[in-house]
DNA sequence: GTTGGAATGTCAACAAGACTGACTTAATGT
DNA sequence: ACATTAAGTCAGTCTTGTTGACATTCCAAC
């Protein structure tokens, strides 16, 4: 089934990446990938009492800080309860300081610690170190073609909000 | 912080994305497009009452036909406990069916059966459909440079595994 | 041939992290 | 005043990962 595309009359170089089996090594390569990209964090982690999703928490508050908790809510796409938990623990520990907002004292306003800066610097310099070395291995063009899919891939809002991140900080 | 990369002297366009705001970007980037990676067959996965890792089991069954648990477990990176009680509920639903070796009666064969195989092809051609949008959106040397970093990305060994299964099915 | 170790798979109990639902408190805005 | 919004909490459930203990099968050394 995955020769079909012989069949196909004109344009078969612009149809090839999209057989079944393309599309499937696509998929596989998502699997096995993301799996390297959590690897190192986690190990990191381990060593503390905290997982995966205190990593993402302290990731989107170092890039947006001062952010507050409904955004990063929409951002990681979990239930407050979730969050909750994880920033109970963040703050009780240290990490991230949540301050009442002056315009409206109804938001927190979540900032990282020197000391939750400073886990967020190991984690995150161990994820960038396989990055940049994926990056290189790979080269420029295929880096921009890596983004250009998973952009591509992304559900609209996220695709939205993924934009909004790097203006804010551009 | 971004505009750094200007006062590198020479290689310019080799480091440029390299930066920390580079790297970051295509961290997050992962994180939103994984998240869209799995969202269709999470959808279709909720009527039933199975979970992602149901569905990575029929995937991996499903292009290996007569896999042993063992080889199975390497693939999926779990413990042999947690891959059992997926693969229980599947094989007392009927979806997968386990056949005792023939040869060393200590391992099991995995098959995909009619109903099995039904499902896996529904939450396939959902992560397809998204998977096959994206690579149109993005072109066909995009999509060489994807998979190119996601190669990259990989742990050696996994690398290794993503190979093999190309070839099994090649 | 028996036996002891290694490999394969199963059962049970537990923890992390997600979810829903119901509720409180405080501040805002109409 | 009253409804709405932001945040937080409590309780309960589900998925999916973990460890530990155990049964079965195979194989190789004795």
């Amino acid at each position: 089934m995955a020769d079909q595309d012989h069949a196909s009359p004109a344009g078969g170089e612009t149809l090839l990446f999209l057989t079944d089996e393309q599309l499937r090594q696509g998929i596989e390569a998502m699997f096995f990938a993301y799996r390297g990209f959590t690897a190192d964090p986690d190990m990191i982690l381990a060593d503390y009492d905290y997982g995966r999703a205190h990593h993402r928490a302290l990731h989107f508050i170092n890039g947006a800080p001062g952010t507050n908790v409904n955004n990063l809510l929409a951002i990681l796409g979990v239930t407050k309860q979730s969050l909750n938990r994880v920033l109970r623990t963040l703050i009780g520990d240290g990490l991230v300081e949540s301050r009442v907002g002056r315009s409206d004292k109804r938001e927190r306003h979540l900032y990282l610690t020197e000391k939750g800066a400073a886990l967020e610097r190991a984690l995150s310099d161990a994820q960038r170190a396989r990055m940049r070395k994926a990056y290189r291995d790979a080269g420029p063009e295929a880096v921009a073609g890596f983004k250009r899919v998973l952009e591509a891939m992304m559900d609209p809002e996220m695709r939205r909000r993924y934009h909004a991140l790097r203006e804010g900080r551009g």
